[in-house]
DNA sequence: AGTAGCATGTAAAAAGTTACATGATTAT
DNA sequence: ATAATCATGTAACTTTTTACATGCTACT
């Protein structure tokens, strides 16, 4: 029926799910906070895909339980047919991930340049993740405390490792990097 | 002048100025097996680059050294002013890469679904990239060999580097998330 | 009064993929 | 003969980003 859209409406039915009634505005928020070691979202493709998910009945404005004063935030729920379409897209199996590190195009390319340019992206890479990597760690602690009560945040916490071990890499190979290109 | 169109024209200018004259095809199927683990571009991209690139004199259609009997194969070379635009380019600072894991959105949601279907999610990505870990082994060896030599190689040995770390924190994580999963 | 953050939305542009068409060459 | 791979290219489509417009609320 409905041509299998981009994946954006999969983080939303997913973040309703999971999270309860949000707005787009929220949804973007919890994307970048929350998942942006593994996933991004602007706005230009929540609020049409809101929109959409709406009109198919996979989601449902709430009534806003505020005075009737406050305006604009409009909160989402997903409904059962949500829930359905949400359930059956986790079944399918993954798209293989392709990406792209531009930072990695110069490196390779480095030779065409100075050596002191190839340095300083890698520094420039390092100082990018190395506060992300501290964030992640003291979230895992977090998350890990709250998954040995309910077993429901499992799924999260794996989440935070990935994020984790992959931005490990990112600084254990800029130490090296930084390394080897120190050795001339 | 040129508005700074996509990354396609680094990619096509880097490859002729490292590894010389090359076609279309050549340049896809380099792309393909040397830098599939942090990059990727398709024909619907690299052929209409070329022509713009060549039109702005960047790269250059070199002549047919093989008798006028054979056909087709198109071979471009960088100029010196596609060298310059690649120094220049090379010289910027990277942007920062958003990556997007369709496997890791099915994790993070996993509570809505089986836990079987997670733990299959988890062995399938690990599946994917075992082979990928094995043959960057080898050709980390190979590159390894020649840049103790030829010390422009370096750079070709990070960026082989940086793909062994971060598949490798893969198939740690995919390792420590079925530990986890097994649990129950 | 002004700024930052909350909040929704759209239009245009840019980037990227996919599917197709065409034909040559090489290997089985 | 036929299939695989080499080789170039285009059109349509999809996806994604960016820039803008609008207005409210909370804080300084």
């Amino acid at each position: 029926m409905s041509p299998a859209r981009g994946k954006t409406r999969y983080l939303i039915l997913g973040l309703l799910a999971t999270e309860g009634p949000l707005s787009g505005y929220d949804i973007k928020r919890l994307t970048e906070v929350r998942l942006r070691y593994f996933w991004s979202e602007s706005f230009g493709q929540i609020y049409p895909e809101l929109k959409l998910l709406a009109a198919e009945k996979l989601i449902e404005v709430l009534p806003d339980s505020s005075r009737p004063a406050k305006r604009a935030k409009i909160r989402y729920g997903v409904t059962e047919s949500g829930r359905r379409v949400l359930r059956d897209w986790l079944r399918e199996p993954a798209e293989t991930e392709t990406n792209r590190y531009e930072v990695l195009l110069k490196v390779y390319f480095g030779a065409v340049g100075d050596r002191s340019v190839t340095r300083s992206h890698i520094e420039l890479f390092r100082a990018r993740y190395e506060p992300l990597v501290e964030q992640l760690a003291a979230f895992d602690q977090q998350v890990s405390r709250i998954a040995e009560e309910d077993p429901d945040h499992l799924h999260v916490l794996l989440a935070i490792r990935f994020g984790r071990k992959v931005y490990d890499a990112y600084l254990s190979w800029a130490a090296e990097a930084e390394a080897l290109l120190a050795e001339e």
